[in-house]
DNA sequence: CTCCAATGTGAGAACGATCTCAGATTGGGG
DNA sequence: CCCCAATCTGAGATCGTTCTCACATTGGAG
């Protein structure tokens, strides 16, 4: 074996792979195989020579032969809306953390809320062979192509909505009950103008259902419609008839409109005392609206928001939040996936579509106050 | 073919192959595959009926048997510190953006700023077969790890930093030129002591070197440094010698100290008029150490920060800053990518070692005054 | 009618790891 | 001394796709 001149070695020279072990070794293929995979017998001598080999030439398997042979990839997917929101990216590193862990890895996958996107993507991560999908719908009704997935015999977690009528595990925050206990904070301060503000998906939205008894909302669970639920809940509880004029739900896809509902609230001939902004976006919003109309918070106002943002810990007075644990649900998420990938085929012990609720937690701080 | 019963299929129907359509229109697994490639010849009738076939039974090619037999994956790898971090989710977006054009999908891997992880992190990648990897790496001095993928013919970029020595790729903002631009307008605006807030990777610091003469930054290319050495230039350009007591480089592992550096300023005997804070995190502490001391900006000190996040919108005052472009810079670093693999083997038309430069703004807000 | 190009098709060989199975070599008990 | 179990090893099949090559079958030109 001559050395080859250093100066313009090929381009492209190859892994060394197993047969190159075997031979360096001087045993077949099988024998290295047996010993790197560790099963059956070989003799010490063997076994050394194999291991001097693995190390001399700096072998390392190629897992795409070897999810050719076993079907199984150490890759799952991740399907979300967009990959650089805050919540999307916390959860994302959530599951790589366990993924890494597991010894496998994470695609991702941005469907910018669009539904054609979204099937393109579970086709494409089947394609791919993955382990699993961890994915947040975007539709929680329609969602044919996940079942196909599960259909596939790959375990699909849908993450932060839970589709209605399908045996597919979910991990999802209890919205429902964090919003009725912020919004029962809110109430023991006085509060009965309670306004609540909202992005909902166009496609789905909350289907409203203000009763002279009950007031409730119908539908499968996501997050927006747990939050509405919540706040509907807690005003009952307290014997408060809510009112249609308190409660903006704002599609999701048109930012303009925010505004326009936090300003239409003020202008009400009874104004509300409190504002429950129930995601980021609103928020945001709600709190650039009163601080350029110079509308003191909590003095004229008390605001109430969701989500952990940086921001919101920045900003005088800092805001009180209903926080969604995004890292954990990501883990959680994960954890879920990998127990299902691990129990592949066998009978699930418990009840299909198994539902992981992960608490939210109340950040008390200063844009809260009684209401006068 | 007896229809299975509904209720009780096989838990696991594999999908169907390439042998199951050419059984289907009547032609062997070569003839499929030509009519499904679109090379050689085929008959028109034969193409309608393997067409037929592949509509009938849903037929999608498994990408990990044609990546074992053509070496290309479609899939690229990120390795960066944390995806949950602003920069790198935005970088990360455009990455996949680029990527879902180009028919790829992307890997994700987190280092959290760990050599040993980031070694790991690519010989994973290695072995997964990609097509490619993007990489923020975290000593740009010690690259072996990141030269082994080149030699093995994977095309690498680095983002955000440039490795010293080597023929990689890189795409990094003009932080030197966008930093010395705000300095500059300070010193426009009458400021003479400006602060330099920093925080560095600990292991590879920026030398300082402030002689009689002039003052320089040596080392390789990573932000940190570029920063310095702008704001060193803008000095030096004013005439105005640089003052040791008013740069402050903390290791970004220490967050404590950060808010320390800040107050060490203010204390000095003749303090800064102005605070150049040349990261997201210096800027955070140093605002948040200014609000809570009732410090007036710009009124007492101006500031002006680095990387625009949603925060210095919203406070007040609302803060200046230079912005790196993450999403564009993920862009960027993404197209680079698919041209090497484009070319790839090819002889490089142009130099080893393509530099790409994607321009830093400069926001002007409310945080900067003329000095008193 | 012959021959060759153009056109169409299928058998089979990769890619790399895994694992079954059959065969080979021990050694110890009967 | 024989036989069977225990121990060890290698040949070869498999996963699904791609693509080379060899082998048909045309039709038209000579």
């Amino acid at each position: 074996m001559a050395t080859e001149p250093g100066s313009r070695e090929r381009p492209k020279r190859s892994r060394p792979n197993i047969n190159d072990v075997a031979k360096r070794a001087g045993v077949s293929r099988a024998t290295a195989s047996r010993v790197l995979g560790g099963y059956g017998y070989s003799s010490q001598e063997v076994i050394e020579r194999v291991n001097q080999a693995v190390r001399e030439l700096g072998y390392e398997p190629d897992r795409i032969a070897r999810t050719m042979r076993s079907g199984k990839s150490d890759v799952i997917g991740f399907v979300c809306a967009d990959i650089s929101d805050a919540f999307f990216s916390a959860a994302m590193r959530g599951i790589c953390d366990v993924a890494l862990r597991e010894g496998s890895q994470v695609i991702v996958m941005n469907t910018d809320d669009r539904a054609s996107q979204e099937r393109q993507a579970t086709k494409v991560l089947l394609s791919h062979k993955v382990d699993g999908i961890i994915i947040t719908p975007i539709a929680v009704r329609e969602h044919g192509h996940i079942d196909a997935v599960t259909r596939a015999g790959v375990p699909v977690v849908s993450l932060d909505r839970q589709l209605s009528d399908s045996g597919i595990d979910s991990v999802v925050a209890d919205n429902e009950a964090a919003t009725a206990a912020a919004i029962g904070h809110l109430i023991g301060l006085g509060h009965r103008r309670i306004a609540l503000l909202c992005s909902v998906q166009p496609e789905e939205p909350p289907a409203l259902r203000i009763g002279k008894v009950r007031a409730s909302v119908a539908g499968p669970s996501r997050p927006s419609h747990d939050r509405v639920r919540g706040y509907l809940r807690a005003l009952s509880a307290a014997g408060i008839h809510p009112d249609r004029d308190l409660i903006a739900l704002v599609p999701h896809d048109e930012p303009k409109r925010r505004m326009q509902a936090v300003q239409t609230m003020l202008e009400l001939e009874d104004p509300p005392t409190a504002l429950f902004t129930a995601d980021s976006y609103m928020t945001k919003s709600a709190f650039s609206l009163l601080s350029e109309r110079g509308i003191a918070i909590p003095g004229d106002i008390s605001l109430l928001g969701f989500d952990d943002l940086e921001w919101t810990t920045l900003v005088r007075p800092r805001i009180s939040v209903v926080v969604q644990p995004s890292y954990e649900m990501g883990r959680a998420a994960a954890e879920q996936l990998f127990a299902q990938i691990a129990r592949n085929g066998a009978p699930e012990a418990d009840a299909r579509g198994r539902r992981t609720v992960v608490p939210a937690r109340f950040l008390e701080r200063d844009s809260v106050a009684p209401s006068r």
